[in-house]
DNA sequence: CTCGAATTGATAGACGTAGATCAGAATAAG
DNA sequence: CTTATTCTGATCTACGTCTATCAATTCGAG
């Protein structure tokens, strides 16, 4: 048979004290005596006492109610974000936490900031955002700070916020640098960096990071080409800088619009640059499997979200989180993680 | 003020009918008229009904006592595996699974099965252990099975287990092979695969992974060093083998013993062949950091051990387990997780 | 010794579900 | 219409904790 584990009732027993007096000390209650706390202690250790805390949220009747604020689009991307959303609140169902869903247009500063201007207090106990940083989405987060909701961003920052979770874009680029490096080896080349726009923080962080790298590796780096995300100017521009440019041995594509990468790519056959781009979708999935990129930078929105949750949670217990970066992934086309679950969590 | 989530109350108000019958409903019980089981269904859909797991869990008074059987030694990945248990024994407080670790020594079979051998019919609900292969094991685990404690094998498999969690060594070996021909890229080469010894399956599968790439992409490999996984070895028989073979261009050490092969490679100086090796470990970490070696094929024990406690868990309850394949991890110098929680799950 | 303060005990009602029993109602079979 | 058979309702106890209240005890100071 199971032991049966002690409970609050043993520890009160084997202390020779009453469960109020028990339930006074661990529950820091105050009002107890100090020889009264060093005989609980004392049983406690002794029984190896710890508490259930199922019947301890119940009994609490605590429990959370996040809200996620998420970019619409056709993003491979944003959708993937909510698949990881949908999924964490899936698994996290018999935690006792509720996970609400809404979206706006993605890059909308404006759209945003009525989304979060229109929450008021007691609507949540947290709200995890995919920010855009401008003026009017960090008053609408001061605004909700003030109300008790704690905002946390994610993917992309902005001020006023409790906590962000994402991973280091320096990092990832250098990541990408790295396995363009390795791609070189004491070979030289030159490395044709795609970018959705210098204004972007994160774009900025990424491609200074595999430029570091690079360098170091006698590489030459040519002026990125700005995209601005799109898969149409992707495909113009490309195609337009390749064959102006000779001898390019490596495509750093750093944001979105890979779509329109992708044709270009194929019509270069064999020899085609090294080629490291951003995001497991679908999309790129496919392009990995098919040869016509080499390796894909992930950063996890899996995870992402389930450490979003956790510092929500966190701050509304009044904990503070724990770690909020997540290390970006390296796909080959040999270790892809199973379609389904992309690299989940249980 | 939070909305209350419906409770099964709630559903019995709103269907007409008792607690007692929904009750009989929900729980599959039977005995119940088919239009009642439709305003059962219908008032569930409508309330968006969520059985409180927690609650559920309490008053079933159901719980899980696990039990890990690990190898004990130095092995950095043995360590790292430990401390994954551990890890995720805190991280699992609260979910009623109480988790027990023994160990005995590495590789040692016989120790292995004497372990197994000791439990008892309600000692736990389920093992996980570090599989031995071999026919006394393998009885072993059969007589647990009839004891009604179904078994789990990490990491490395054996005869008999209800299920096996771990890495596709092929997966993992023709990921160590990309790597290595991504390094080369066009260019020939030669490969020096290092193996901890042939009768291992997992050893096996790794190297015939990364020799089916690495001959697609024209690069020769030599014939595999067996080392033992013992670090002296390596340092003897890797330093013979490089002075002895000219034109090393690519290394890969496919099990244990790795701290024999950094002297090796420190004493080449910078034109090192490309170092691929397996585990994440602090001494495989430092070795990254300092350049010495290139790449690192970890096989995320964290994840491994959720997984299992998953499986365990879904056995124990009859139902039949999701995912139990890990997707090997590629680690470069730049995208090397925090220390502590090295690549966690929460 | 006396009074107030500090400490302790006893207990009861929640939280939402599981599991069980027993009586009563509806329904079908005779 | 009676009996046997489904089906349903009502209710109780339990899970282990939290929260609250009220009474009882001990203690120290004066």
């Amino acid at each position: 048979m199971t032991i049966r584990k002690p409970t609050l009732h043993d520890v009160a027993r084997t202390a020779g004290l009453s469960y109020a007096t028990v339930d006074r000390v661990l529950n820091g209650r105050g009002g107890v005596a100090q020889k009264s706390v060093q005989r609980v202690r004392q049983a406690v250790d002794l029984l190896g006492y710890q508490r259930d805390e199922l019947a301890a949220m119940l009994s609490r009747r605590r429990s959370y109610r996040f809200r996620f604020h998420l970019p619409a689009g056709d993003h491979g991307f944003y959708r993937a974000l909510r698949a990881a959303v949908d999924a964490e609140a899936l698994a996290r169902r018999g935690e006792r936490v509720e996970i609400v869903v809404t979206e706006s247009p993605a890059l909308d500063a404006d759209a945003l900031a009525e989304g979060l201007e229109a929450l008021e207090h007691g609507d949540c106990h947290g709200v995890a955002v995919v920010a855009v940083d401008t003026p009017r989405v960090t008053r609408a987060i001061a605004r909700l700070t003030e109300l008790g909701i704690p905002v946390v961003t994610l993917v992309s920052d902005a001020g006023g916020r409790a906590a962000h979770v994402g991973i280091d874009n320096l990092v990832a680029g250098r990541t990408a640098g790295r396995l363009v490096e390795i791609a070189h080896r004491g070979r030289g080349g030159r490395v044709l960096p795609v970018i959705g726009a210098l204004t972007q923080t994160d774009h900025r962080d990424r491609l200074s990071g595999a430029t570091e790298v690079l360098a170091g590796g006698g590489i030459e780096v040519l002026p990125a080409l700005t995209v601005q995300d799109r898969g149409d100017l992707m495909a113009a521009m490309a195609g337009k800088a390749l064959a102006a440019t000779p001898g390019v041995s490596g495509i750093y594509s750093i944001g979105a619009g890979n779509r329109g990468l992708i044709p270009v790519l194929a019509g270069l056959g064999e020899r085609r640059p090294f080629v490291v781009l951003h995001e497991l979708t679908p999309f790129t999935r496919a392009a990995l499997g098919e040869g016509l990129i080499d390796a894909v930078i992930d950063q996890n929105p899996r995870r992402e979200v389930a450490l979003g949750l956790d510092a929500m949670k966190a701050i509304a217990d009044g904990r503070t989180g724990g770690a909020l970066t997540v290390t970006p992934a390296i796909y080959l086309r040999d270790n892809l993680p199973p379609e389904a679950a992309s690299g989940g969590t249980t």
